[in-house]
DNA sequence: ATAAAGCATGGAGTATACTCCAGGGTCAAG
DNA sequence: CTTGACCCTGGAGTATACTCCATGCTTTAT
């Protein structure tokens, strides 16, 4: 069994690519568990811290909040939170998602057509992304 | 042909769901241009700002920031802009949507998992939304 | 014609999510 | 055993995106 080495808060933030004080920052949030401290009191990471971390700043990068990021990622098994819940909560930030996918595939689309016109049409006609949207 | 009554700020806010100051904020911003004004200084908007405000919203809930909105927005013809490059701009930008969609797919597909396992497991096991991630 | 509701401007205040000290221990290298 | 790099806490400061006045004109309803 291999014991890793203590990976110091310097460290994560390298390897995340999350600043320093933004990694304390998110525990002090509670989006990140306390994690252990060496005998001197530095912060002492694992892999999961890492994979935590990724996460986050992905989420954050799909137009998350912090605090909706704290609720995916308690989803989990929160003791005295039942099964159905959990499954309700899931089912409809699931929901969420797919709508929000369906956004980003519109504007995507969009802005393909609207490369595709550049490569023959002059692109001096109101913008497409706009025509898009009136539609609906 | 129809000539539409003045729409004011206030039904702007009210149809659009977006409030008067915001909207207000905007303008400032250079979101959207400045409307028209009636003889007394009112605000007169058109069916075209009202799109614009809903895209402005749905690309908000997505992540964009409001800057990277207002690059989505003028994409379209900026006189001085060749249409090579208004090309190269839509193209990038739909490739970073690309991405966008696929760790939201990700996440929804997770999300999904932990549901359906909670119709039959404790889901007492970490949280499977990391999981996914420490793959990576 | 007067009150209530709506709009205008300029500027101050707020929430979220960082970001940056100050002051002070810890640790590896020379 | 000191110098430089790293870490600690607590708290102040900043950027983004609103949000809320104060003051005053306009419009609508009674």
């Amino acid at each position: 069994m291999l014991y890793p080495s203590p990976m110091k808060i310097g460290e994560l933030s390298k390897t995340s690519g999350v600043a320093i004080d933004t990694i304390r920052y998110y525990e002090k949030r509670g989006l990140i568990p306390p994690p252990a401290r060496t005998v001197t009191g530095y912060r002492d990471y694992g892999r999961r811290d890492l994979a935590r971390l990724k996460f986050i700043v992905q989420a954050k990068n799909l137009g998350f909040t912090l605090e909706e990021i704290g609720q995916l990622l308690t989803l989990r098994s929160t003791h005295e939170r039942s099964c159905a819940e959990v499954r309700m909560v899931a089912e409809s930030k699931a929901a969420e998602i797919a709508e929000r996918i369906e956004q980003l595939t519109r504007i995507r689309r969009t802005l393909l057509d609207l490369a595709e016109q550049c490569g023959q049409s002059s692109a001096d006609d109101p913008c497409p992304i706009l025509k898009s949207m009136e539609e609906k």
